[in-house]
DNA sequence: ATTAAAATATGATTTTTGTCAGTTTTTCAG
DNA sequence: CTGAAAAACTGACAAAAATCATATTTTAAT
């Protein structure tokens, strides 16, 4: 199995503050696995007994409100730590948590990041700065849910997911969503989701071919977003 | 001025975790503030050099969407702290905080939480796990805002501010909002949101004189909240 | 390659919510 | 106490979005 202390990943999150040692007490409890598209990390009432860590793809992190219907609260990609809220606060899991690529993803144990937690204040502080990070998108998400249209939520989300998965091979932005996971994502009906979608083709802001979406006039959608 | 050690307010919040020394050092450099109702404590894009610790009063924590309209994200109340993500992020507020009552807060310099932090483990991770329980909060917001109808969320927000603030001695809800307060907790207009009371009254799911409210029939509205 | 299931798309309609305009009531400074 | 300003309220209408129905295309299993 390979080693935390030479996995590139943990570059990208807290666990770039542990210790050499640290990370090979890690790396001897880790457990990798392996995520098939469409399969479940985790779900609503799970507990979590660690945290992943994860290597590579991406998944989505949803909650089912009252009304059945499934909102996505946040995407998680390669180089991101996953379920911390839940590990902190002591809690079962208040979100699911579903494969869009195949992954590879490693579980870290609780009881190893606790004691991190607990030795090593840059760990700690960086995990503070994450959660701070978290809670002001979340706010601000909040804000534009509360406030904005449909189809401004629809052009600020597709800025946004460009800017965080960038552009594959034909320009488009470099995530396979179904139109209904981007419905779940701006909080609409899958059926006004793809309408607007149609309406920002027809004129001329984005172009797709079934789930390849290219942002064709970034500045009007921009204007979009913003309210005109 | 008074002293942080002998004061009871700093039972309901992370500083409980501080040893006596701590608060005789806090205590000799915080600063106490009257605020009047209708004042703000900070506004958006202010640089937060130090937390508050609300002694006394309620204000409320918003945001001006690009539509320029306002979202209220959050109620802050006695015992609570207010600017911790700011601090923490080491960024300028994206908040306002405007007082609801005549307010007392204490407000404690940076350098003086951020030794602290750096200090003393339990306290950061009580501070950590608050932040875990206000980003629970605020994910599980975000998916009322995008799934639920404006009704649902107005009933949801009723039964919400009884269990926070209580009822007073007429039995309504301990807090006064506007009308135009509760359609922005809501993310609705103030006209919807007042139409919504009137219908609410009516059929006599609640009352109220003015700004007293009282929840006549808590089983209905919780009935409504979670989609009948 | 075939076919059933799933996803995407479109139209018609209804419901929800926002906006505008105007009235009444409450609040509060002088 | 009084009058102006703010807040609360109501109605009419418009806009946004959801829902329902159905058609077409894509996907994936056999």
């Amino acid at each position: 199995m390979s080693k935390c202390e030479q996995c590139i990943v943990r570059q990208f999150n807290s666990l770039k503050h542990l210790t050499k040692d640290d990370l090979v007490r890690i790396s001897n409890c880790k457990t990798s696995k392996i995520i098939k598209k469409g399969e479940s990390i985790f779900e609503e009432g799970d507990y979590l007994n660690g945290v992943y860590c994860i290597k590579d793809g991406v998944c989505k992190v949803s909650k089912m409100s009252e009304n059945g219907k499934n909102q996505i609260v946040n995407l998680v990609k390669r180089g991101d730590l996953l379920g911390e809220r839940s590990l902190i606060s002591e809690e079962v899991s208040n979100l699911n948590a579903i494969a869009l690529e195949d992954m590879e993803v490693c579980f870290i144990p609780r009881e190893e990041i606790i004691r991190d937690l607990e030795k090593n204040p840059a760990f700690t502080m960086d995990v503070l700065k994450n959660m701070a990070t978290n809670l002001k998108n979340s706010d601000n998400l909040l804000v534009d849910m509360a406030q904005k249209s449909v189809k401004q939520r629809l052009a600020e989300t597709l800025l946004k997911l460009q800017t965080k998965f960038g552009v594959n091979d034909l320009g488009a932005i470099n995530l396979q969503l179904s139109r209904e996971d981007i419905a779940n994502i701006i909080g609409t009906a899958t059926e006004s989701c793809i309408r607007l979608l149609s309406e920002f083709k027809k004129r001329k802001y984005i172009d797709f071919d079934g789930k390849n979406i290219i942002i064709v006039n970034k500045n009007e959608l921009e204007k979009i977003a913003n309210g005109f």
